[in-house]
DNA sequence: GGCGTGTCAAGAGCAGTGCTCTCGATTAAG
DNA sequence: CTTAATCGAGAGCACTGCTCTTGACACGCC
């Protein structure tokens, strides 16, 4: 992909990098909302004006963070599974990398999931960069479903009307096979995982269980059981 | 509270409400951080600097409304809770009365569970508020355990180590006597009920389980499961 | 080679922001 | 009644995103 025609392309491709990293580290300082583009250009020794060849608007030099940041957390995801593991533990894998890489990025993280910029409405490009953790954890349970080792869900209540609608679309999309039940329960364990790490980068949990990791490993390993994820022999 | 001594007190606590009630819509129009103080003059008829007198900076006026958003949601969440009520019926109703306040008010509550303001710390003076929540669900989970109707807990695996302080730590605070495994699992239900309500409210359920109030009462109810909470007679 | 076309950074300027200061007018307290 | 505190108004500072124009530069075609 570095075959850059000419010199200008070239320069182009790599002063757009380089304005990203820059306002990724504005974004650590300042936060979000107050993302300046004067303050990003000034960084870079250069007019703010210049700016507007590369981004169009804020807006959109936003959208390219917030998809750059969808895509390294869903590589960081993706990176923790490993074939040669059983999925409970490629379970907790994936969810303590996902904390690892918010941790480490508590701004990225927020511009993704936490409120929503104001003014700003996510385009369309960004749906599928921000499916991919799901599609990890989905990906996950099927694989253990098609080895049949999970454990049947016989206490679980299955899902009906329109939410068994859409268990069956997102088993239609993307997990095939695996009963609604398993499923209803993967969403769960999913909104369980991000209200946890959000909680404690936005500090919810000071007072109570921070710091947080013990309380992290011991709630993804519960996830685990509630799913039906057998325990590694 | 009412018997304001002067005609001057009287009109600044007035107009204080008024300044606070203009910043809430503002907040529901343009969003937290696009909150102007300006704009809020305007509508009040007065000059920016004039605001002053009242909130020494636009943090401080932030601050209010976070700790009247916490207020709100916090009253909210203790009415749903009736005494003549079985605690599963209360456990489901609590959880619906905060994801309503939530839907009505996506702005306070983007305000309060979202992205930290940049730039913006929280004072003290937010967490007595900022806990009726937990405080209302931890009650009723001690009011079910001192009925004697918490279903017990076998297959949970016990927390241990930093976690098991930190727990006995709660127990201590709000909930005395309430076994470590089942205040363990309120914690993680806890997580999962505001996992869910960010992610209904900040766009991530678009595609999946989306409207999402079949979902929820679904959770809510497998949560009430996950807790011993027994289902009504 | 030279020449047009498109790209580039620079700068001025607009409307908006939070915030500070000073200025008279009003009001409560001594 | 007098004094001190409080009030709203207004000007002004430094900053923001963004637009428009200007002049310089590089590329590709002839």
């Amino acid at each position: 992909m570095n075959a850059g025609r000419t010199a200008r392309d070239r320069a182009r491709a790599e002063l757009t990098l380089e304005i990203k990293d820059t306002a990724r580290r504005q974004l650590a300082i300042e936060g979000a909302a107050r993302l300046s583009l004067r303050a990003v250009s000034r960084e870079l020794g250069m007019v703010s004006s210049a700016l507007y060849r590369y981004f169009p608007s804020r807006d959109e030099l936003l959208t390219a963070l917030i998809i750059d940041a969808y895509d390294a957390l869903g590589a960081a995801a993706e990176q923790a599974a490993r074939q040669d593991q059983d999925p409970r533990t490629n379970w907790q894998a994936v969810c303590r990398a996902v904390r690892a890489w918010a941790v480490a990025h508590p701004h990225e993280y927020a511009l993704i999931y936490g409120s929503p910029v104001a003014g700003y409405s996510a385009p369309p490009s960004t749906i599928q960069p921000a499916s991919r953790v799901a599609t990890v954890l989905l990906g996950l349970i099927r694989q253990a479903h098609e080895a049949g080792i999970l454990a049947p869900l016989v206490d679980a209540p299955a899902p009906s009307g329109v939410l068994a609608e859409q268990i069956a679309g997102l088993a239609a999309s993307a997990a095939p096979g695996v009963p609604a039940k398993v499923l209803t329960r993967a969403v769960i364990a999913w909104t369980q995982l991000f209200g946890m790490i959000s909680f404690e980068l936005f500090g919810q949990l000071v007072g109570s269980v921070d710091p947080s990791e013990p309380f992290f490993d011991h709630a993804t390993a519960q996830m685990a059981d509630f799913l039906g994820l057998p325990p590694v022999a």
